[in-house]
DNA sequence: CAGTGAGCGAGCTTCCGCTTGACTT
């Protein structure tokens, strides 16, 4: 008699296929079976209860995965072992509980033979429901702010195409404030001294850090410096270690390879997602930075073959943010034996190839040398420099990255020195850059909001709406999108505090220890729509 | 009798997060 195993992706079922053998049967929900219902709000306004139906096109999947277990005589429910996951399983155990048959959850955190073999052997008797009402939580929080708030707007704008959510609406104010801080700013003038000098064929300058409001107040400087030696007072040198970077998780791969290679960070997903479906790279969509030990073993290995021994350092556990979920591991090679060629995914299996490579390189070690040199006048002015070079090169080796670079000049303590020239430089202060897609991306990883699996889709959506538009790579809102803002600070305005935002998460997470998830949503949802009326549980 | 306006109801729209492949632009 078959056994059935259950999992989220096609491709991890290929896989464990392999692993378990005949005797399985394995099959992919593709991600969630049953959801609250697209066109319609799907939530009991009195006892917050959820209303579940089939997500579309799912009812074939479901029907597969049903005639297969029947001809099962036990069925094990490998989803990943994260919340989401949790309530996949825990929709998939209801559906199959009819049936009869033998369920176990099962959790594995890499898919290898030996971390599915061991799930197996210890499976559990049912899905974490501390867990699924985590979910169940978050989903009804969102889908109560996105539906019953939306209609407000539609009504205040007079455009039923407008939305507000937990994710988007902070994501929106990101955009909108720092165009709102562009336009107060005030670029100002100012200027400083630069002396430039000359020793054995080096030229070098330094600078004197104050500023000047209008060059006029420098002029007095300037005569004085003119015809004055300077006097070296200070050479500092110091060893600076460089740690190597993290490997990639979601938000860096797409923060960087956007970047580096030119592209929006929708197709950087695409292009991972196809790498990771032909084997090259590990999962595309995850939080972690956690590496398989046996694979990073076999990294530097090569570090060691291809550049030496003293090339190789080590496998660094990084603490997991509060927000991660911990099912997968970094983005990273599954072989350095293959790969592909040619177009845009070789450069980007490349890049990801390179920075999983440098994380476990060693440190690269500087030379750091701050001078200081004072002109033997008063007021006592010190002219500073710093320069940097590499002593050791490490993970650079690996990663190129370009440094700027210098030698230090070959100056020693209580030298004498005559200036080339002494000038006066103008720069004016900047107001801080627009978001890019990128940017935007990392920003809202590091803010907690949205998860690996929607980041690129935040900024589709902000577009869609009209509420930004993007020109050479740089988002900038449009007048709805201000209105939008308006709206929202004016009514809800919690709806884009990001504390609160972050309070959010805090209260949803309390569900997962085991807090009323009905309580939490309720509270919540008043606290951001105090006037909405939200009637009081009756029971 | 033709044209107007109020009132009503139906239909459409909206969230976040998990996953591909079958569609269209």
């Amino acid at each position: 008699m078959m056994r059935l195993f259950l999992v989220e992706s096609p491709t991890k079922a290929k896989t464990i296929q392999k692993y378990l053998g005949k005797d399985w049967k394995v099959l992919a929900s593709m991600g969630h079976i049953k959801d609250l219902p697209e066109d319609e709000l799907g939530v009991d306004l009195k006892t917050l209860e959820p209303r579940y139906v089939f997500v579309r096109g799912k009812r074939k999947v479901w029907d597969q995965i049903k005639r297969t277990a029947q001809k099962c005589e036990s069925i094990y429910i490998g989803t990943d072992p994260d919340r989401e996951g949790e309530a996949i399983a825990y929709f998939l155990w209801n559906l199959l509980k009819p049936l009869g048959k033998k369920l176990y959850r099962v959790r594995f955190y890499e898919v290898s033979k030996e971390a599915i073999t061991l799930s197996v052997q210890k499976p559990e008797d049912s899905p974490n429901m501390n867990l699924v009402r985590a979910q169940m939580a978050r989903r009804v929080l969102d889908r109560l702010i996105g539906y019953l708030l939306s209609p407000k707007l539609w009504v205040y704008l007079k455009n039923n195409r407008l939305s507000v959510g937990r994710v988007q609406s902070p994501a929106l104010r990101l955009i909108v404030e720092r165009e709102r801080q562009i336009r107060q700013f005030k670029k100002k003038k100012f200027y400083y001294i630069k002396a430039v000098f000359e020793k054995n064929g080096h030229t070098f300058h330094l600078i004197w850090d104050y500023r000047f409001e209008k060059p006029e107040n420098a002029k007095p400087y300037l005569e004085k410096l003119k015809s004055v030696p300077f006097e070296v007072e200070r050479v500092v040198r110091g060893k600076v270690k460089k740690e190597p970077p993290k490997p990639f998780h979601t938000a860096n791969l797409q923060a960087v390879a956007s970047q580096k290679l030119g592209v929006g960070v929708d197709k950087v997903q695409k292009l991972a997602q196809k790498l990771y479906e032909e084997g090259f790279i590990t999962y595309p969509r995850t939080d972690s930075l956690r590496m398989d030990e046996k694979k990073a073993q076999e990294f530097m290995n090569y570090i060691k073959k291809t550049l030496g021994e003293e090339y190789v350092g080590t496998l660094r556990k990084f603490k997991e943010k509060p927000t991660s979920q911990g099912a997968h591991e970094c983005i990273r090679p599954v072989s350095l034996d293959r790969s592909p060629t040619g177009g845009v995914e070789e450069k980007l299996f490349t890049l990801i190839m390179k920075r999983t490579l440098a994380s476990l390189a060693s440190p690269a070690l500087l030379e750091k040398t701050d001078v200081v040199v004072v002109p033997l006048c008063e007021p006592r002015m010190e002219f500073k420099g710093q320069w940097q070079r590499i002593l050791f090169d490490g993970w650079l080796r690996i990663e190129e990255e370009e440094l700027d670079l210098q030698e230090p000049p070959p100056l020693s303590e209580g030298e004498i020195l005559l200036p080339k020239k002494v000038t006066l430089e103008e720069r004016r202060t900047e107001p801080p850059p627009r978001y890019t897609e990128a940017t935007l991306v990392k920003t809202l990883e590091k803010l907690g909001i949205g998860r690996p699996s929607t980041y690129a889709q935040i900024v589709k959506t902000l577009k869609d709406r009209g509420y930004v538009t993007e020109e050479k790579g740089v988002l900038k809102p449009t007048p709805l999108g201000e209105q939008v803002l308006d709206f929202l600070e004016k009514y809800y305005p919690r709806l884009v505090d990001y504390k609160f935002t972050a309070y959010m998460e805090e209260e949803l997470d309390s569900v997962e220890e085991g807090k009323d998830w009905k309580t939490a949503v309720r509270y919540l949802f008043r606290a951001v729509a105090p006037e909405e009326e939200l009637p009081s549980s009756t029971s």
